[in-house]
DNA sequence: TTTACATACATACAGTTTGTATGTTAAAAT
DNA sequence: ATTTTAACATACAAACTGTATGTATGTAAA
């Protein structure tokens, strides 16, 4: 019953898959990992060999959604003209990507609070928010922004940008307006604030 | 064994005292019903008696914590002479009451996971979300503030004080610096935004 | 080419925990 | 004085995670 490497990563891919969705649609608590592997034609027996646990599990599910966001994030903003346009544009692509297909609740509602804050955060830097950091240095560097911590700057934003994602995907549910506008409208004016 | 409403209430508050205290230290989901109400010298079924389940039980500490914190910024806010002091002591109020005692974990972490972001949101509304609102609303008013969406402001502030309350506690537990000031600063410049 | 071993699972079971159903006792209400 | 009801305790069912163990199969070395 041993298979070889292509076949086993595709298990597991399918397992990610799967359980992806069963995390988005009921949350991690409620996401029975005997659903989920039912599902994929296993047993809990495979997951196990496979993940570590059902953390293990969800980390390697986040850690999927959050690279896709992470690269619209990178792919977006490298079309900006100046700094300014790039970040403006990262900005955006984060709020359509972390809306898209409910990743709001994988990224930000469970996330913290299955892996903890501080891993949640390892996690985070790794991918969305060091890019928003790193765009701030520079821009900073470059004269543009005030000199004040950017250490600060970068968590109020991303946090801005977090629950902003929070509040749109509420919103889309029942309204039909424009919402994301206004979000990246008071955006850009918080980021205005920051300008030199 | 039937009690008087004050002993009843008694109990009641010390269900909750008890469980907070486990809450904030183990996080919700390690936190085991059996565990609190040994603690109390009370068995499940009474819990099951005063609380609907164990979701009811925090949502119960969860008011609590929101409720001391949305007091204490309330009145630190009613400290100040304008309405822009007023702001921006509302917020380091906001920041210094999260921070105490680790309330982060039970208000920004594991809030929202375990009542699903909607509830939380509404809870979130009746303390502190709302008197913001309400400032910057009469902010706007004043024409003290730029004409744009005061839900889409109220909200990207909102997520940046939390994000800033996560940040601020997971330094603080490491260096001494004065990061609290660092992020207050940076949210001064961001509300400066916003400013006509 | 056999033998040893690792891999990819399945199966069965133990442990924990939530929630519920059913007492029991004592105070309130009638 | 009797009935009712509130405040618990006790016992039990159900769900789920995690672990221990078994098995078949591919691979690599002797």
């Amino acid at each position: 019953m041993k298979k070889n490497k292509i076949e086993t990563e595709q298990t597991i891919q399918n397992i990610i898959k799967i359980a992806r969705y069963h995390f988005t649609e009921h949350g991690y608590a409620e996401a029975a990992l005997e659903d989920i592997v039912k599902e994929a034609n296993l047993t809990r027996g495979a997951l196990y060999h496979h993940f570590q646990n059902k953390k293990g599990l969800f980390l390697a599910v986040f850690e999927t959604v959050q690279q896709e966001v992470g690269e619209h994030v990178e792919a977006e903003a490298a079309k900006g003209n100046d700094s300014w346009e790039q970040l403006i544009r990262g900005c955006r692509a984060f709020l359509e990507g972390a809306i898209q297909s409910h990743n709001q609740r994988i990224l930000l509602i469970d996330g913290p609070a299955v892996l903890g804050w501080d891993t949640f955060r390892k996690m985070d830097e790794k991918y969305s928010m060091n890019s928003l950091k790193e765009q701030l240095q520079l821009m900073q560097e470059q004269g543009l922004l005030k000199p004040i911590s950017i250490e600060a700057m970068t968590h109020c934003l991303s946090g801005a940008m977090n629950e902003a994602v929070l509040w749109i995907a509420d919103r889309l549910d029942q309204e039909d307006e424009d919402v994301m506008e206004d979000a990246i409208i008071v955006l850009e004016h918080l980021l205005g604030g920051l300008k030199k």
